[in-house]
DNA sequence: AAATCAGACAACCGCCAGACA
DNA sequence: ATGTCTGGCGGTTGTCTGATT
């Protein structure tokens, strides 16, 4: 079976939002609630694909969003999460009030993710200068003169070790000062939640 | 000063599941 | 029971900006 596309893309707009645009979308939400997105471009007077759309109001338009920086609580929330849950970001979204999904793959993928990654480096016996005939210190297969370089992870690097972030991630956990614990409660509702949908099951 | 590169984040794409006709 | 539509999700890519060489 064919999927037919979400929308046609020919004379449809793409790439980042002006400002009337968003003034667009935020007035006909307003006007007419959310939902109906695949007409709702038509309608708004957009020349936006649906999706596009949806993505734009619940990640940036929708109202009581907090924007700006994550704090320390909320990264350990995320560290917390993301060691039990996985790549659940809707699910973590919703632990995190006013935080998208979007918001905190992005964060997680460019922030804490490199995080572990240097944590996870640094547990590696790292061979030294001299033993290496060319200089370069190895450490897990990968070359640190590209990370000293700027501290940067590779997108190809960071996917290849985020396959096997979990024990690291454990490890980089019990590193943090228990400072709250906020997140035994919220673990125990997820699998109070995931009994709860077995039985219904 | 220009070129290059990494960081940050916005946006798109394909797939899936549920609702509905 | 089956096909189609729609919304939602996670992975990936695009793009802008600032730092570094």
């Amino acid at each position: 079976m064919v999927r037919a596309p979400c929308c046609e893309k020919v004379g449809i707009k793409r790439g980042r939002w002006t400002a009337e645009e968003d003034e667009l979308l935020l007035k006909y939400i307003q006007a007419n609630g959310e939902g109906s997105w695949r007409s709702l471009p038509k309608n708004a007077g957009l020349l936006r694909c649906g999706k596009s759309c949806r993505l734009r109001w619940t990640n940036y338009l929708r109202p009581n969003l907090k924007r700006g920086k994550f704090t320390s609580e909320e990264d350990e929330t995320i560290f917390k999460l993301q060691c039990s849950l996985g790549n659940r970001w809707s699910l973590m979204a919703s632990y995190l009030p006013g935080r998208t999904d979007n918001e905190i793959k992005n964060y997680w993928n460019s922030h804490l993710r490199r995080r572990i990654y240097t944590f996870g480096m640094k547990k590696k016996p790292i061979k030294t200068a001299a033993e290496m005939p060319n200089k370069t210190i190895v450490a897990d297969g990968l070359n640190c003169e590209s990370l000293k370089k700027r501290g940067r992870v590779s997108r190809s690097k960071a996917k290849k070790y985020n396959n096997n972030t979990t024990t690291t991630t454990t490890a980089y956990i019990s590193t943090l000062k228990p400072k709250s614990q906020v997140l035994e409660p919220v673990v125990e509702l997820y699998a109070l939640k995931e009994i709860q949908l077995l039985i219904q099951e």
